[in-house]
DNA sequence: CTACCTTTGCAACGTTGTTGCATTTGTAAT
DNA sequence: ATTACAAATGCAACAACGTTGCAAAGGTAG
């Protein structure tokens, strides 16, 4: 999908610095920081504009966070128009990118009596296939 | 056990600023956000002092990081003295309050295949024991 | 093409993270 | 208890980031 799709589903107006955003999130094949997009960017936008224009994509779903820790805060693109349901996300030590791991079902872990979940954020850190093929050259 | 045993511990200097903070925490039962400990210590300190302290108590593992989202971050007492084991956080929505979840083993998530998962972050949202009494009363 | 509403860029301000340095404090040895 | 040294503190200063107001520019529906 176009990034000027993507605007237009969540009716939103297509401006360059939106667009641009998207196409390096989608270029980007997994979550990537706000300054590796800033500096992947064609033209360079104002922070107040760039700042904004995060914060309207991921009012919109089309974008959402994945915090690895406080240091590290990336966003990926959003599969769902309307509020996303939990997924985990694996972050690879080694390689040190982000994705989304949709097939993990967060839903079902038991939690003590008396205690009611309703979403979870689930970060997993570990050696993505990538970088384990690497390993076993060794 | 009292904040200078801690501090002992961990072979860290007892100074007022780190036990009033580690006091701060063991007298809130459950995480807290770095303002509302300021907030509620006796002694004002400077900022810097206060986030060195800060800094200093996490790296020795007197403390740890439960990040919410990043707009809400909380500190609660490690019960380790060596790298902290991977254990789940619970956020009430309606009290807004942290715990942990010692109980919880985050180790067995199921991965995709080629992933190998070394530690995990869970961040579970939903109501409280308390709250649900609450809500059990109407 | 026009008119309207939204977004942009800029200026400005507050908060937070961080460092260097002189002073003060905690602690272990005397 | 006193001393001496290493460590922590407070202050100044700076960078990065979040946020707002406002005038100018841009996108879109008619």
């Amino acid at each position: 999908m176009e990034a000027a799709d993507i605007l237009n589903d969540h009716h939103l107006k297509r401006t360059s610095c939106r667009e641009g955003i998207i196409n390096v999130i989608i270029a980007a094949h997994g979550a990537i920081s706000e300054n590796d997009i800033k500096a992947r960017l064609d033209s360079s936008y104002d922070r107040t504009t760039f700042y904004r224009s995060f914060k309207t994509l991921e009012k919109n779903n089309v974008i959402h966070k994945v915090i690895i820790d406080s240091q590290n805060v990336k966003y990926a693109l959003s599969h769902h128009h309307d509020r996303q349901e939990s997924h985990a996300h694996f972050y690879c030590q080694k390689c040190h990118t982000v994705q989304c791991l949709n097939e993990i079902n967060v839903q079902n872990i038991q939690l003590p009596d008396g205690y009611s979940g309703d979403e979870a954020e689930v970060i997993i850190k570990g050696t993505c296939p990538d970088c384990q093929k690497e390993n076993a050259k060794d």
